[in-house]
DNA sequence: TAAATTATTGAGTGATCATTCAAAATTTGG
DNA sequence: CCAAATTTTGAATGATCACTCAATAATTTA
């Protein structure tokens, strides 16, 4: 068996920031040979298909979404203040100059009309989040709440991922965040 | 002058259903040439390029959604009221099987990372978008609530707009809107 | 009706699209 | 070190992309 010669792992990572920005039909295998090195033999020889080369890049940044999201929330000595970190760090993003979204809900509102594999996996991947902000929110508050909380959790997400595409001042966009969900405030 | 034989507008309008269920990319004037009926010079020859056809289009469901917008909120005789049928208006459409999310904030998403001239657009109707909410609700509150419930309302519709594809229950998308605008119940 | 003006045509432009594959290079097992 | 296995190559595939333009058709003006 001959070794691999390129890695893998980090072509993946190199296309995720071209999907990410310029979506799914926007970005040509031109573009990835040119951030990769790699020519278009190798890419479809390692990895089948353009489409499926954008399931992984998304699936890595999914996975590696929620394994931030947890470090945050499992770091945290109070639940509201474990998603007023999360709330704080999507505004914070959402300011940045080459603030570009969230990469699965671009993903998902691009593939919409073709029900294709990739975005059944967004709908899934986005419920995934839903649970585990519900299981998290349910050592605090019982099971109604708790599902309730994580509806209207989500819902603000979505909005301050949208929203931050709009060039407000820094604080607005987490304060009127806050505002939605008053049970945030612990005191 | 030569009497124009196609009706402008009529094409505008089948050319939107296009745009908006596949994005701009993705939409190719092969497609808009088998919808229209009309062959590519001619295309060209009236509107210059498929991104003009494209902010055309996008510029006529914009200046249609404000308008139809206006109409529920004028005809309702509560502030909250009105802003209820909106918001119960974009659930349902949002639980419509052949639902493809709101135009203006897919086009957003999908050209973000081109700094164009439409991506311009969408920015500046979206504000426009939150202008006209928060006049309406100064007809009932002072102008810093009418500001803040504004926004709020907006990072709502937002939400409703995302949130949409998920498919959860009818009334449960409504209700979690109605749970982070508390200030909505007029009782 | 004749001439001028404009709309429409539709085959054709070169560029770029995703993808392929036989050949070459590389690596490993024996 | 040889042979088998695998990776990498990169030119080439046909399809499709947005777009053009000289020719034709239709309409208006004079």
């Amino acid at each position: 068996m001959a070794k691999k010669k390129f890695d893998k792992d980090q072509v993946i990572d190199s296309v995720i920031a071209l999907f990410w920005q310029q979506g799914f039909t926007a970005t040509s295998i031109q573009q990835i040979v040119e951030v990769t090195g790699l020519k278009p033999g190798s890419i479809y020889h390692e990895f089948g298909s353009k489409e499926a080369l954008f399931q992984l890049a998304l699936t890595r940044y999914t996975d590696n979404s929620i394994y931030e999201m947890n470090e945050v929330l499992n770091t945290s000595l109070d639940v509201c203040e474990g998603i007023r970190k999360i709330l704080s760090n999507l505004v914070q993003l959402a300011n940045q100059p080459e603030y570009c979204g969230c990469f699965l809900i671009k993903s998902q509102l691009e593939l919409s009309a073709s029900n294709s594999q990739v975005y059944q996996y967004t709908l899934a991947s986005l419920q995934k989040t839903e649970n585990n902000y519900r299981n998290f929110l349910s050592r605090k508050f019982d099971n109604e709440k708790a599902n309730c909380y994580a509806r209207q959790l989500m819902m603000v997400i979505f909005a301050i991922r949208v929203y931050g595409y709009q060039d407000i001042q820094n604080t607005s966009l987490l304060q009127t965040s806050l505002e939605l969900l008053p049970w945030l405030q612990t005191e």
